[in-house]
RNA sequence: GGGGCGGUAGCUCAAUUGGUUAGAGUACCGGACUGUCGAUCCGGUGGUUGCGGGUUCGAGUCCCGUCCGCCUCGCCA
């Protein structure tokens, strides 16, 4: 390599007009006139325009390997910057110059590339760009996404560590497995053999002890690990912006947390974080019917479980039956859910609700019951008309009034046990939002950020398989001040009092999409074993498992509490994209694969032996000839 | 593990009910061209239709299996 640049392809103005200077990078595209032979030249800079012209002192030889360049070429130039003569380019920032080309290097002749990094035209499909990642990262809005995440972690850290006096502490990726929660991913150790580490699914534990040990505020930017089934928001390798801190009760860190939320969006986007709602679990269960609302349109769900019984319609009597004498808002109990949607008479179709119940059924419940509320031709009055339309005409007035009905509107119903016809009447808010055209789009277009806190989470709920208590948020979360007494005198199998208790755990959501979650920790020993004797954990197994924690924190633990956002959810806002593998350098497919190294692989028999490993799968024989 | 969608030239896509030699744009190769900027114009190369079976006179198209990618349910303390 000769040529050295001297500037990037983003630096030149008019003011170098003049100057000779060095240029390194890609050929982004080339406009060969024959006589005459221009290049757009890319590096992460920007682009800058190259001209060869014999006329301004390009020699022969310079044209001919100038007219060879093809686009991802990577060459060195030297020239003499000038002003265009055919006239400004505003499409770059150096669009007003361009630089005529006296000495040329090839340093590297490119491969016919499988395709061209740019932003024209259909995108390659995912496959081809995540084998060829280091292509698709050119792709100027890949760019501009390395560099909003770059940005992001620099402003994180100038917060935490920078503003607030946190300390940024790293914690081992060789853990010990504790299997609760997540799957986890297993390391085999060579010098203890058939034992194992685990990689961490969090770094809740180290964490807790960081605070034991006087760390008072701690932050790590951390790669965490669950083997479960990834999503279009979730990856088996994930990074957590993880914080603990000391000596602070629920609402401190709720407010630091919403600090940095409003420095985060400033800084990123330069948007004003208006005051953030706080929102109780059980208004974001009823009114919204999920613990992650999407607060930017309405569609709220309404309870007409007392209205609902004085019909004959069997349906909700039904389900009015069940857990009758459970009290209110327990999972057990019937009710019947309600959705007003204002227009939806004309826009939601005959078949778009009947599709309704197909996609309620997986959630548990029998279906969706829908009627129209409209005017009627003959008499001039509004009625009820369609589907259930029978089993409330005789009521309407009172229906009218509960729901606030117009003409014009579409009223669907879920009646089920608590538990599931709020699960299933919540995800069926989001789809008849979508169907509607009522989400509003963040950002660019001026459509809202909607921030939340959900706090007063439900302690404890029961696994639907195997019917053990399970932790809502993990083991170590704290009831809420005012609960710890209940929850101590609490008998095991109280479900109905269980069920009831509720956790110093708090989620911060953003239209819709859990951005962080966490919790005051217990530091009280009688509450933690508690927690250990419901989840099924016996003294023993809590300290084989839990041990160095339970003594950490029996050696003067200040009280502490936590969070953790998932950083790459927050990218996802920041950046506008609705899947998480643009947010993230080289992500995974859906089994875990890394097409452009192809991991996970094969490895020789004799690593294997090392770490006392033999692998039980037999491959499949081939099917046998019919 | 379940459900859905997809896989045709390097890339993006087309191909009538199962019917002639599987087409187009782009990239690439060759040629022309002195002010373009997603240059333009002319010509050309390029195909195991993911893979393996089956049905059929005949399969890109229908059937079975399988692999891969995406969405989703389960799962994600």
């Amino acid at each position: 390599m000769k040529i050295f640049r001297t500037h990037t392809c983003g630096q030149l103005r008019v003011e170098h007009v003049g100057q000779s200077i060095s240029l390194n990078g890609w050929v982004n595209s080339y406009r060969d006139h024959g006589n005459l032979i221009f290049i757009d030249l890319r590096d992460r800079f920007g682009i800058t325009q190259l001209v060869f012209d014999p006329e301004d002192g390009s020699q022969k030889h310079l044209m001919e390997v100038a007219s060879k360049l093809r686009s991802e070429d990577v060459i060195g130039v030297t020239g003499k910057v000038r002003v265009r003569i055919g006239g400004e380019n505003p499409k770059h920032a150096t669009g007003k110059v361009e630089l005529v080309v006296t000495d040329l290097e090839v340093l590297n002749k490119t491969e016919n590339p499988p395709f061209l990094p740019d932003d024209y035209g259909q995108l390659p499909n995912e496959e081809i760009r995540l084998k060829y990642r280091y292509l698709d990262l050119r792709r100027p809005s890949m760019q501009k996404i390395l560099g909003l995440r770059s940005r992001a972690l620099q402003t994180i850290r100038e917060y935490f560590v920078g503003n607030n006096g946190f300390l940024e502490i790293e914690t081992p990726v060789l853990y010990k497995s504790t299997p609760e929660g997540a799957r986890e991913f297993l390391v085999p150790c060579r010098n203890v053999p058939g034992q194992f580490y685990a990689l961490p699914q969090s770094p809740q534990l180290f964490k807790q002890i960081l605070m034991v040990a006087n760390a008072d505020r701690y932050i790590q930017v951390c790669r965490c690990f669950r083997d479960e089934d990834p999503r279009a928001d979730r990856q088996p390798e994930f990074t957590q912006i993880d914080l603990e801190m000391s000596f602070v009760r629920r609402d401190h860190i709720v407010a630091m947390m919403e600090g940095f939320v409003r420095h985060f969006w400033k800084t990123m986007l330069n948007y004003d974080v208006p005051p953030i709602q706080r929102m109780s679990y059980r208004e974001a269960m009823e009114t919204y019917g999920i613990d992650r609302p999407d607060t930017r349109y309405g569609l709220h769900i309404k309870d007409i479980s007392e209205l609902a019984a004085r019909t004959e319609f069997g349906v909700f009597k039904t389900a009015l039956e069940k857990g009758k004498d459970r009290p209110p808002f327990n999972s057990k109990r019937g009710v019947v859910k309600a959705i007003r949607v204002p227009g939806g008479a004309e826009k939601l179709t005959r078949k778009i609700t009947d599709g309704y119940s197909e996609f309620a059924k997986p959630f548990g419940v029998g279906g969706v019951a829908t009627v129209k509320y409209i005017n009627d031709p003959a008499t001039g009055q509004a009625k009820f008309d369609t589907g259930c339309a029978k089993f409330l005409e005789p009521m309407k007035a009172d229906f009218v009034a509960a729901l606030g009905l117009e003409p014009g509107d579409t009223v669907l119903f879920v009646a089920d046990a608590y538990g599931v016809a709020t699960k299933a009447i919540g995800e069926l808010r989001q789809k008849v939002a979508r169907d509607m055209g009522v989400v509003p789009k963040p950002g660019a277009e001026g459509g809202p950020w909607n921030f939340l806190i959900v706090v007063d989470f439900p302690m404890f709920e029961r696994n639907k398989e195997s019917g053990k208590w399970v932790a809502m948020h993990h083991p170590f979360t704290a009831p809420r001040d005012d609960q710890a007494e209940a929850f101590i005198n609490a008998a095991e199998n109280d479900d109905d009092t269980i069920e009831a208790i509720v956790s110093a755990g708090y989620d911060i959501v953003l239209n819709g999409s859990e951005i962080a979650g966490g919790s005051v920790r217990i530091h009280d020993g009688r509450v933690q074993s508690k927690v250990f004797q419901l989840l099924g954990l016996s003294p023993e197994q809590a300290r084989e498992k839990f041990s160095f924690l339970l003594e950490a924190l029996s050696y003067g633990a200040p009280p502490h509490a936590g969070i953790a956002f998932g950083f790459d959810r927050l990218m996802m806002h920041i950046c506008g994209t609705e899947n998480i593998r643009d947010v993230i350098a080289f992500p995974k497919t859906q089994i875990g694969a890394d097409l452009m190294t192809r991991a996970p692989s094969l490895v020789p028999e004799k690593q294997l032996k090392d770490l006392y490993i033999a692998s039980t799968y037999v491959p499949e024989p081939p099917a046998p000839k019919a």
